[in-house]
RNA sequence: AGGGGCGUCGUCAAGCGGUAAGACACUAGAUUUUGAUUCUAGCAUUCGCAGGUUCAAAUCCUGCCGCCCCUGCCA
């Protein structure tokens, strides 16, 4: 069985596995759980491949998506539509219509009331200054605050007063009584509901106290009868947290959370906040920029889902900090596209090519296949004129000798047409080569000869009659830095200032503008490129470069 | 003596007491009308370190070392 088709295994698939082996469970239900506060990105996509590749293993087992929307000032509908819209690319089905913690409101706030009456919560008057002065620190007991003891009674009138909206934001917030004391800083007496006079983007006016995250998830979970609330490592800490919501109160179960490592790749940020600030500061055009790690991103850049899915698969998941190469990524979108992607020929840097042999006005069609190993993909009709453009970089005034390219006196094949000998190099006044003169040989139609020489270099070409003019954006790295964060103030400091370089007259072969938008395309020799999906129009085509090829020349002169 | 988590190849990652899978990267070679693809071979006597238990340890025990997270009325 080939990797891309194997069930993946790690430490949180054998821990279901064992749950449903020993009856603890009939069926699976996990849940995918963002706040709807910004796009998603790359490792939000590791994330729904768990949670939703885990609900298509098992019998019965089903993924909710749920946007945990609790705090009203941060979140916004565009954000809710544009994830919906990427889990859906990514080729995954919630289970029902998408839920929000929104819906839960009423349940939660009769669930903070019964835990007040049960004593084990009580309404805080001290400033949000003071409670942190309370808290203590991580080496020393924080102190319980003079408004612990209150009555249930009176702490009852207050929370109904919270939520009636009779006191300022700040006033007085909602407690869980726990442990000040608690080594683990969570646990001392946590937060439960503050009061926000903000409109909520679904509930409207209708609240004006709203639940903490630590409340509203795990309640949310058992709600919904989730048996496994994955999560990244940094909620380790709120495990007790979870549990001790779950068993205090009468909830329909309790899942089980586990954490797992978040995703961190080489050479990107992949953090909500800093990506909002690329996007709100202008360095880059927006979510979807190709260079963003967002899904909306690498959608644009011409990446597919199923190479999206296949790299998480490959990365795998485990409790490890991890700094993933970029150059998985790179190689699961390269073996995808080749399978996938029809070749054409495109020349980003164009030089002049004239085939002084042959005939003024003759135009040729020749025959050139679609996809090299695939016959099944077809051919097409490629049109050669006496006046062709080809790569600058195909030729060299002086090669070296491992060079198999073009060079004064030096035979190459037009990839698919014609073998030609460059005859003459023609040079501005600044010495700089403007122009090739070559000769055809016509028996070699079709690329081969029948004294069956040998040519050691083929090359791409376009007929510059014929050719249309493209402008193709090449994409970098967007940081400079392995891990952007390091050793500096600010993660600014290593963006790649060459991160987006425009090629505005680039030559394609005619067929390529009748493709739609978002069509990818090899670029034979050059790499994948995506007809980009926003911005490109019939007048003006615009390619995104998704990824380069492997070079082994490039890498021999590096 | 704050709490929690983690340490297997350059980067990920299986392994869970029986003698180190796999992927990417890298190196060498073959085929090739893309210096692409494909193929073949190589790439951890060793699992953070040090002891111990055992016929046998990456796997069990003890001690050390290193890295990450936690003092939002964010999630």
């Amino acid at each position: 069985m080939s990797e891309t088709e194997s069930t993946p295994v790690d430490f949180i698939r054998n821990i279901i596995k064992e749950d449903l082996a020993s009856g603890k469970h009939k069926s699976v239900v996990t849940r995918f759980p963002p706040e709807p506060n910004g796009y998603l990105h790359i490792g939000h996509a590791k994330s729904i491949c768990l949670n939703f590749g885990i609900s298509q293993e098992s019998q019965g087992a089903v993924c909710n998506l749920r946007f945990d929307d609790t705090n009203p000032e941060k979140e916004d509908v565009e954000y809710i539509e544009s994830i919906k819209e990427d889990v859906q690319w990514l080729g995954f089905t919630w289970n029902e219509d998408p839920h929000y913690a929104s819906d839960y409101f009423d349940a939660l706030y009769a669930y903070a009331v019964s835990l007040v009456k049960m004593g084990k919560a009580y309404v805080d008057s001290l400033s949000a200054a003071e409670i942190r002065e309370y808290r203590g620190t991580l080496t020393e007991a924080g102190k319980e605050s003079p408004y612990r003891d209150r009555s249930v009674e009176e702490n009852l009138a207050l929370l109904d007063g919270m939520k009636r909206g009779d006191f300022e934001e700040g006033s007085h917030i909602l407690r869980a009584k726990i442990d000040m004391a608690a080594p683990n800083m969570n646990m001392r007496d946590p937060a439960i509901y503050r009061i926000r006079k903000a409109e909520h983007h679904r509930t409207g006016e209708a609240w004006c106290i709203y639940p903490m995250y630590d409340f509203t998830h795990c309640l949310s979970d058992a709600m919904e009868g989730i048996t496994h609330s994955l999560c990244t490592l940094e909620f380790a800490d709120h495990r007790p947290l979870y549990d001790w919501v779950l068993e205090t109160l009468d909830t329909p179960c309790h899942p089980q959370q586990i954490e797992f490592s978040r995703l961190n790749l080489s050479f990107t940020v992949l953090s909500k906040r800093k990506l909002l600030q690329l996007v709100t500061q202008g360095y880059v055009s927006g979510w979807d920029d190709p260079r963003m790690p967002t899904i909306s991103g690498i959608r644009r850049r011409g990446y597919t889902a199923e190479a999206l899915r296949h790299f998480c698969h490959r990365i795998g998941v485990s409790k490890k900090e991890t700094r993933i190469d970029y150059t998985i990524l790179e190689d699961c979108v390269r073996e995808d596209l080749n399978e996938k992607a029809p070749r054409v020929m495109g020349v980003l840097d164009p030089l002049k090519v004239t085939v002084t042999n042959y005939p003024e006005d003759l135009v040729e069609e020749v025959d050139a296949m679609n996809h090299p190993q695939k016959p099944e993909m077809g051919t097409r009709k490629v049109p050669f004129s006496k006046e062709l453009y080809i790569e600058k970089s195909d030729f060299m005034e002086a090669p070296p000798k491992k060079f198999f390219r073009l060079g004064p006196g030096r035979e190459v094949r037009l990839r698919s047409a014609y073998y030609i000998t460059c005859t003459e190099a023609v040079k501005n006044d600044a010495g700089e080569v403007v122009e090739l003169l070559c000769t055809y040989d016509p028996e070699s139609k079709g690329g081969s000869t029948p004294d069956e020489r040998k040519v050691k270099g083929t090359i791409h070409w376009v007929s510059a009659r014929h050719a249309v003019s493209a402008e193709v954006r090449i994409y970098d790295r967007l940081f400079n830095a392995e891990n952007p964060d390091k050793g500096v103030d600010s993660f600014l400091e290593n963006l790649n200032p060459d991160s987006l370089k425009i090629l505005s007259d680039c030559k394609i072969e005619p067929g390529v503008a009748e493709a739609d938008k978002g069509t990818i395309f090899q670029f034979e020799r050059t790499g994948y490129f995506n007809i980009d999906p926003v911005e490109s129009t019939r007048e003006r085509l615009v390619f995104n470069r998704t990824a380069t090829l492997r070079d082994a020349w490039a890498k021999m002169n590096k």
